[in-house]
DNA sequence: TAAATTACTTGTACTTTGCAAGTAATTTTA
DNA sequence: TAAAATTACTTGCAAAGTACAAGTAATTTA
């Protein structure tokens, strides 16, 4: 994943190189949902990842530019990463992501809310989220 | 990647798990511009995948639903590749990763054109492209 | 001031990846 | 029609990445 050697000039390599393994858009998943988290906010997530996992994805997303990483204002034992413009810009493809998985994945009870909302309005929905991010 | 225990329930979480390493895009990309590939065709694009990785995805991507193969009726030594429909259902997500990266990377030449007719008209874009990979 | 929190790091075993080489079934060429 | 070439893989092995358990340093809370 820190990996420096491009693979070729294609946008779609490119982009896998920033995000494009099993774990980073979970990572950006609940900085969209949940907004800002501690890495401590990551832990809790249900797919359990490996706490050396999460610190190294959190570099590598940083490194490129997707998070930022800032001391609590209220805590000086916690951090909290926040999306950047660059991660805000990712969020129609995780709507996306979420209108295909809806098709062929039985979809949890707390996203059907979400998903209503987008079947009504997908660029609203977009829009707002996106604004809501970038308070 | 061949994995079968479902991290989650999560709609994210689900779709990495079928096409959310650093290659199953690649293959899905090179079905969807070039309509149809053999192995041959695969190992030929620029960031050149190492031949055991590709039958390993070209199998899981198989076992998910996400392609077939069937032999080719002009030359029994190739078989063709092809997306299904859950497959060609990953063509606005393949848009939306194409305009994120074309905010942050340089956009090759040969892509420029695409990227223009997207910016005319997305949703036509989207729909013509998904009718051609169903002929 | 001791115990708890928080965000990590380290060590180790296991799994996946990448590279090179090899193989079986056709198909093409001489 | 026999040898060479094509095509789609498989196999072996070293390197890299992942998962799990345990440990640590800097606060903060009791």
């Amino acid at each position: 994943m820190a990996n420096t050697k491009k693979r070729s000039e294609c946008p779609i390599s490119n982009s896998l190189e920033a995000w494009g393994d099993k774990w980073s858009l979970l990572i950006i998943r609940d900085l969209m949902f949940k907004g800002v988290c501690t890495y401590g906010d990551f832990m809790k997530s249900p797919e359990k990842i490996a706490t050396n996992i999460l610190a190294s994805r959190l570099l590598d997303l940083e490194e490129n530019g997707i998070i930022t990483k800032e001391i609590h204002p209220e805590n000086r034992t916690k951090f909290l990463y926040k999306l950047t413009e660059k991660g805000i810009n990712l969020f129609p493809l995780i709507v996306e992501i979420n209108l295909w998985a809806e098709k062929y994945y039985p979809v949890p009870e707390e996203r059907k809310e979400m998903l209503e909302e987008i079947h009504k309005d997908k660029e609203a929905f977009i829009k707002n989220g996106m604004a809501k991010l970038r308070e």
